[in-house]
DNA sequence: TCTGGGGTCCTAGGACCC
DNA sequence: TCTGGGGTCCTAGGACCC
């Protein structure tokens, strides 16, 4: 716990559909859902113009449609999404080394760690506050100026603080919260208010008659400890109490790998589902290999057609990237599972991550064994992957970024019965026209996303560098060093209102 | 209305070793 | 002959987060 609330958390608002939205201009004030198209697709980020009408994250996709049917709904786009979280991940870089992103729309930064953490600590209450605010103030700014879009920030003592703090200054807001402050702002927020408490949490504390922060603070780690077990009742305590001493740590290795398919229609029989657990495992060691990580533990994921999930997992010799060795374990897993009444979903993780790839010798001997003991892969089913792959790309997704020969860039606005719709607009212009094509015109081409700014992409990094400090530093001179004139608070800086 | 995909952390039992 | 306790690893499942 600090005396100065120089931990922020900074989370994008409606991050995925305000990409879509800038990227798009004839979508920018309209309700855009972004999330999984298909029958059993769930909502991934609907922009505020979408929750009006009810629709929210996690949201099954049909039921999305009945809320909101005129709202533009899109396949995510993560290449595009990961680009801007780079430019907002490398501006946060620049108040502090350490930076610990949670995703790639939300980070905690911890200020004191960064070049004003010595004036911070010189500072008394009111100027290092004063100082905080207009730091995250010229922080949303210059989100806003590079990307276009709106971010909010929470500026706090701890991590839980800021938190809790971005989560009230949402949308497109600032809120700090005074050390001191805390338990009188926990106190009458609802349980599930503090990130741990999901839906089985509160209920088993609901069922003890505790509904509200101050009612935990009130129980007591001991009640606590009994109804949530040892280490979550410590931790909700804790919370509830306003402690938390948590520090801020800088992006962490993955510790595991995996990659999962929800079937469109569940899996009736065993071939066809080893088929796709090779599918998968060949996506999980692509993966594992860009990442230049191997791993130990070979897990399969297999959700049933009552959605009843299970997973089986096998620890191997040594860490391994070998797609022979991990496709192999995968399916033998497989073999093992009972799959009557069908497969809902399937999916293939590696665990137990090494720091480094080796071509170690149980891979070694793994794969010479598998190649002289067998099957040889089927003629017709080397080909399968490619020839799939090759459909797939002729297989217009809704927002998918495309170009065409004569009306150069758009994206597509759908497709169906041997046609799709594109609308030619890029971030910069204005809204675009509407176009209709042959599915395999032969002049249109997927195409990469283009940066939201027209001169974003200059420089070596894309437009994600680094600005050198001296050129922040000249705008603390400027309008927004000058925290006591400003007053952005209009916020509430305190967060009581 | 029928529930995605990518992760993290925790618990608990059994094996195994000292 | 009966009875230990602790530590670590593996496996499975579940809660939770974005």
């Amino acid at each position: 716990m600090r005396s100065l609330p120089s931990i922020i958390h900074l989370d994008m608002d409606a991050f995925f559909a305000a990409v879509e939205q800038a990227a798009k201009p004839s979508l920018r004030g309209k309700p855009v859902i972004v999330g999984g198209l298909g029958g059993r697709g769930v909502v991934s980020t609907a922009s505020y113009e979408a929750r009006r009408f009810g629709v929210h994250s996690a949201m099954p996709m049909a039921q999305a449609r009945r809320l909101c049917p005129n709202a533009a709904f899109l396949s995510g786009r993560f290449e595009a999404y990961r680009q801007v979280s780079e430019i907002v991940m490398g501006l946060l870089r620049e108040l502090s080394p350490l930076v610990q992103p949670l995703s790639l729309d939300e980070a905690f930064v911890d200020l004191e760690a960064g070049p004003y953490g010595p004036v911070l600590a010189e500072a008394d209450h009111g100027t290092g506050e004063r100082l905080v605010v207009a730091l995250a103030e010229d922080l949303r700014a210059d989100i806003q100026r590079r990307t276009g879009l709106t971010a909010s920030v929470g500026a706090a003592g701890s991590k839980l603080m800021a938190k809790i703090a971005s989560e009230q200054a949402k949308p497109d807001g600032l809120v700090l919260i005074e050390p001191g402050e805390e338990r009188a702002v926990l106190g009458p927020m609802p349980v599930r208010a503090l990130p741990g408490i999901g839906p089985a949490t509160e209920q088993v504390l609901r069922r003890a008659g505790l509904n509200t922060v101050a009612d935990l603070a009130e129980a007591g780690e001991a009640e606590l400890v009994q109804l949530l077990g040892r280490s979550h009742g410590v931790g909700v305590h804790q919370m509830a109490i306003g402690l938390d001493d948590r520090p801020v740590v800088a992006d962490q290795d993955a510790k595991s790998v995996s990659v999962e398919d929800t079937f469109e229609v569940d899996l009736a029989d065993r071939e066809r589902v080893l088929r796709e657990v090779d599918v998968l495992a060949a996506r999980c060691v692509r993966r594992l290999r860009a990442a230049g990580r191997s791993g130990r533990t070979v897990v399969l994921k297999v959700r049933r057609f009552d959605f009843s999930t299970l997973t089986r997992s096998e620890t191997l010799r040594g860490p391994t990237d070998d797609e022979a060795v991990i496709t192999e374990t995968a399916r033998r897993l497989a073999s093992q599972v009972d799959i009557t009444g069908g497969v809902r979903l399937l999916g293939v993780g590696v665990s137990q991550l090494a720091d480094y790839t080796q071509e170690d010798l149980f891979a070694q001997a793994e794969r010479t064994e598998a190649a002289a003991e067998q099957h040889p892969v089927p003629a017709g089913e080397e080909n399968g992957p490619a020839a799939e792959e090759e459909a797939v790309a002729r297989h217009w997704m809704p927002g998918q970024d495309v170009h065409h020969d004569e009306f150069g860039p758009g994206w597509v606005q759908g497709s169906g019965v041997g046609r799709v719709t594109v609308r030619f607009e890029t971030p910069w212009s204005g809204p675009g026209r509407v176009r209709t094509f042959a599915v395999d015109d032969p002049a249109l081409e997927p195409a990469r996303p283009l940066p939201l700014h027209r001169d974003a992409g200059r420089g070596e990094h894309g437009g994600a560098e680094v600005a050198e400090p001296g050129e922040r530093r000249g705008r603390e001179g400027g309008s927004g060093a000058d925290p006591a004139g400003q007053d952005p608070a209009g916020q509430d800086p305190a967060g009581k209102g």
